[in-house]
DNA sequence: CTGAAAGCGCTAACAG
DNA sequence: CTGTTAGCGCTTTCAG
C-alpha cells in the first residue's frame, strides 16, 4: 500500500479510501491512485483489512449433510446470491462426532467462524446443541428450515402447506385416477366431500422421510388436517414415516400395495426419491400407475423437491415443487441484509410450493 | 489475550506459544495458560494470525457449477477430509460472466483468495483462462480433472480407462447377452474377438456427454481403442456426444433403437442419467433391456459414475463406478500435502473406476 | 523456558 | 479533500 501511495504521490489513507469511500477522494487523486493500483498489481491484505474492521465478506453455511440434488440446489443458489453481492461461501456439514484423532469439532471447533461475517444454518430436525453453538457464536444468524417457535431471528422457511394441501386435493379429486368400487369402511366418517368420481380420504396415503424432520412433519400435518376438511380422521396407518431414499419408498410400497385390498388410491411421497421407490414398488405389485388424464384402477403417486428424478420416472413424476436454490439465495440474502441493517425486525421468508402434475397422477 | 496473560501471570507471549507450539512451554505454564483461556473463553483472532502468518487454514474448492448428485458427493468427500485435517472449504462455481451490475467476478474477482491457504479447481473442459487466473493467484494449486499435460502441478484424476475398458469388455462378452444372428456388415474387419456368444465390437456405441468434457473424451478413446484390439474400426457414428442429461441419453436412444436393423447391441453412456434416458428410449422402443443372466435380443446398457440414480432404474442400472467423494478428498488431501511441503515434486493421484455390473446389462 | 519489543498491513479518528 | 498518527491482536526474533 506504500508503495501505490508514493507512486501515487499520496498518503497510504488516501489509497485506503479509494478502495473503501472512493466518494469522498477528488476524482482526480483517485484516478492516479486507481492507476498505481493496476500497474503495481496491488491487492490488499484480507487479513490486515480484518483486523481493522471485523468483518469479511465471508459467509457461513452450515448444513446438515451434503448429499442428493438437493443440496447441490441449495447452494447452487447460495452461492449464485452470495458472489452476486462479493460474497463468499464457506461450508461445512455438520458431520456428527467423527473420531480418528481428527481435531474436527465441526465449524464450531476451530476458530473458522473467526473468518465469517454471518451464519446461515440449515436445521432439518430438532438439534438443540447445534442451535446453542450457533448462537454462542454471536455471529448473525438466519436458520433454515426450522420455524424456531417464532422466536427472534431470521429465517427462510418452506411453506410446506401450499403444495401439500395442493397436492392432496389433485389426488383426492381423482382427476385422471379411478372411480372407486364402492365403500372399503377404512373408518369413514361421513365424508363431506370427494365429489364424483374422487378419491376418498381414507384410501390417501402419506409417506414420509423420517418422523423428526420438520418437512415431513410439517407435510404429514397438513395432509391429516387436508383429509380432516373433507371430514375423514385419518388412521395412523395413513401416514407412514421411514427414511428419504428410494429403498424407504419401495419397502413402504410394498406394504402398501401387496397388502390386502384397501389399498391406497392416491400416495403422497416425502420427497422423490421415495415417491420413485413407491413406482417401483407399484410395478413389482402389478398395480398400474396412470399416465397422465387416463383412468385406472391403479395408484396414484405425487412426489415432492421437483428434483429431476421426476423426470427419470416412467410416467414422468408430479411432484410439490420447492424452490430449492431460492431456498439457498433467500438465506444468503437474509444474512447480508442483516448484515447491513443489524437493528432491523427480523423476518422471516416463506417461499411457496406448488404441484406440477405429470404422469404418475 | 492479554488478559488470559495476566490470568495465568505470563506475557502474551507465553499465551502465544501455548497455542501455537506447546512443547516449548513448561508442562506446568502450559496448563495454567490453557485453563485462564478456557475460564475466559478466549477464541484468538483470525485477522491478526492471518496478518502475521500470512496463512490460514482455509481452502478453496472451484467447481465449474454445482448441481445434481454428483458434486454433492464431490464436496463431501472434499469438506469431511478437510474438516479432519482442521482445515475449512471455501467454495465457488465459476458462474460465467454474470451481469446485473453485480460486482461478481468469481473467486478471483474480489480478493478473497487472500483468504485461503491453497486451491482446488475443477476443470473438466478446455479452460484456459480459468488456469491463467488459478495460476496468476499465486497460491498452491491442485487440479481436479484436468490432465494438464504433464505438466509440473499436483492433480488428481479419474482413471476412466480401467472402468470403461471393463465396461466395454463386460458388453463384448456378451454374457448374459444375445447371440447375434449372423453379420452386419458394418465395417466390421476381421474381427479378432468376440467369442461365442459375443458380441460384435461394430453393435457397440459410446453416449456420450459434451465431447469436450475430459471425462467424456478419455472414456469415448478407450471405448474405441478397445474395439479396436478386437480388429474393429469403430465409425463415427458409434461415438455420440452431447449433453450429461437424461433427455440427451432419450433422445440419443431414440436414433439408435428406432433406426434400421443394425441396432446396437451394448451401450456404453457417459454417465448414469444418460443411461436412463437410454432405457427410457429402449422402453419406447420396444427394445428389452435384459435382466442380468438372461438372454434377450435387446439391448444392454452400462451407465458411469455410479450415482444413486443406478437405483432408480428398472432394473437396476449397471454402471461404471467412479469415487467420486473420494476425489474430492484425495484433491483436499494433495493440496494439505501439499502446503505442508511446498518443495516436493509434484504428484498425480489416480483414482480407478470399477465396473459394477446390475440388471441392465 | 519465558519476557520485552517490534512489527504484520491496514483503517479511522483527528487535524488541517 | 488529504495527511498524520495511533493502534487492531497477534507472532516472533532476541535476550536472558
Amino acid at each position: 500500500m506504500e508503495d501505490v501511495a508514493r507512486a501515487a504521490g499520496v498518503s497510504t489513507a488516501t489509497v485506503s479510501r479509494v478502495l473503501n469511500t472512493p466518494d469522498r477522494v477528488a476524482r482526480e487523486t483517485a484516478a492516479r491512485v486507481q492507476r498505481a493500483i493496476e500497474t503495481l498489481g496491488y491487492k490488499p491484505n484480507v487479513f490486515a483489512q480484518g483486523l481493522m474492521t471485523r468483518r469479511s465478506r465471508l459467509l457461513g453455511i452450515l448444513l446438515p449433510d451434503i448429499h442428493g440434488e438437493f443440496y447441490s440446489e441449495l447452494l447452487r443458489g447460495a452461492d449464485a446470491e452470495a458472489r452476486r453481492q462479493g460474497y463468499h461461501l464457506l461450508i461445512s456439514s455438520e458431520g456428527r462426532g467423527l473420531g480418528e484423532g481428527g481435531q474436527d469439532e465441526g465449524l464450531f471447533g476451530g476458530n473458522v467462524v473467526g473468518f465469517i461475517a454471518g451464519l446461515a444454518v440449515m436445521i432439518t430436525e430438532p438439534n438443540e446443541s447445534l442451535l446453542a453453538h450457533a448462537r454462542g457464536s454471536g455471529l448473525p444468524l438466519v436458520v433454515i428450515d426450522e420455524d424456531m417457535n417464532g422466536e427472534r431471528i431470521d429465517r427462510v422457511l418452506v411453506d410446506n402447506a401450499s403444495g401439500t394441501r395442493e397436492a392432496v386435493e389433485h389426488l383426492l379429486s381423482g382427476r385422471g385416477g379411478a372411480s372407486q368400487q364402492g365403500g372399503r369402511g377404512a373408518g369413514e366418517q361421513g365424508g363431506g366431500a370427494g365429489g364424483a368420481g374422487g378419491v376418498l380420504p381414507g384410501d390417501m396415503v402419506f409417506v414420509g422421510g423420517p418422523a423428526e424432520n420438520f418437512d415431513t412433519a410439517e407435510r404429514a400435518r397438513v395432509f391429516v388436517a387436508t383429509l380432516a376438511e373433507r371430514g375423514h380422521a385419518a388412521s395412523a396407518s395413513q401416514t407412514l414415516f421411514g427414511e428419504y431414499d428410494v429403498e424407504w419408498g419401495r419397502e413402504a410400497g410394498g406394504r402398501l400395495f401387496r397388502a390386502l385390498p384397501p389399498r391406497p388410491v392416491g400416495v403422497l411421497a416425502g420427497n422423490d426419491e421415495i415417491a420413485l421407490g413407491l413406482l417401483q414398488a407399484a410395478e413389482d405389485a402389478g398395480v398400474e400407475v396412470p399416465a397422465r388424464g387416463e383412468r385406472s384402477g391403479g395408484v396414484r403417486v405425487v412426489g415432492f423437491d421437483d428434483t429431476r428424478l421426476t423426470t427419470v420416472a416412467r410416467p414422468p413424476l408430479s411432484s410439490v415443487r420447492v424452490p430449492t436454490a431460492d431456498l439457498g439465495a433467500a438465506a444468503v440474502r437474509t444474512l447480508i441484509e442483516r448484515l447491513q441493517h443489524p437493528e432491523r425486525e427480523p423476518v422471516t421468508v416463506t417461499l411457496p410450493t406448488r404441484l406440477v402434475v405429470r404422469g404418475t397422477s
